[in-house]
DNA sequence: AAGATTTCCAACCGCGTTTTT
DNA sequence: CAAAAACGCGGTTGGAAATCT
């Protein structure tokens, strides 16, 4: 036999989040801490999926996420990614901790690929050539910020895993990364994102949810 | 000013992997 | 060990907002 089933699919809500929906999340979440998310909707009442809620709280709701306005820096650090590893979006936002991989994804698929296609056309290559053979070539060309965390070491890794045709596609989970969120968390969970968010229609607002949790804590 | 078109991004879907019983 | 559910990822899409005509 195998697991219980978690929730079953009648009744499921779909679509977007609602403030209250965002709100009971995030507090069953300081509860208790991201993970188990088949308990979630289970313990919290919500009408959602697990996986609607993960991705809820791992692409917009988990804190000291940065929004929007990618920098230049930010840019070069993908499109060099990209280049050595390929789409795989959760490997390249492991670079970028403030990122999430959809973002990255998003601003790939709408921004960056336009871009690089049109400077690729004027002769101007955006990105540096094709990775180099050696791992201390591959980290020479890194962009700075990529030297400056701790990450680097698992960078050669991926790159040259990215780069190995016998790659074990389900091997470059980030568990640094997903440690880190669960100890960040649990303390002012939305001071830092509320203070960068700039839009005002509410799927991007975080000071509503901030505010509406005030009164919770 | 209003309708048409394009852009953008939050969220869904399907599938491979991992975990649990 | 096998089976089944949960998890996590990348691709895709729906619809709101922005821009164009």
């Amino acid at each position: 036999m195998g697991r219980p089933p978690c929730c079953d699919k009648v009744g499921v809500k779909k679509g977007p989040w609602t403030p209250e929906e965002d709100i009971i999340l995030v507090s069953y979440i300081q509860e208790n801490g991201p993970g188990n998310w088949r308990a979630v909707p289970i313990n919290t009442g919500l009408m959602r999926c697990s996986k609607s809620c993960r991705l809820r709280w791992t692409n917009y709701l988990r804190p000291g996420i940065r929004r929007g306005n990618f920098t230049t820096h930010e840019e070069g650090i993908i499109v060099h990614l990209q280049s050595l590893l390929g789409n795989r979006w959760a490997a390249i936002a492991s670079y970028l901790p403030q990122r999430t991989d959809n973002d990255i994804k998003n601003y790939w698929n709408t921004h960056l690929k336009k871009k690089l296609k049109k400077q690729q056309a004027m002769g101007a290559i955006f990105a540096p050539p094709p990775p180099p053979s050696s791992s201390a070539e591959t980290a020479a060309n890194l962009p700075a910020a990529v030297h400056l965390d701790n990450h680097h070491h698992r960078y050669h890794h991926d790159a040259i895993a990215a780069s190995s045709s016998t790659v074990d596609h389900g091997c470059y989970s980030n568990p640094e990364v997903t440690q880190h969120t669960t100890i960040t968390m649990r303390r002012s969970p939305f001071a830092d994102v509320a203070a960068d968010c700039s839009s005002s229609s509410y799927a991007s607002s975080m000071d509503n949810i901030s505010r509406l949790l005030g009164g919770f804590m």
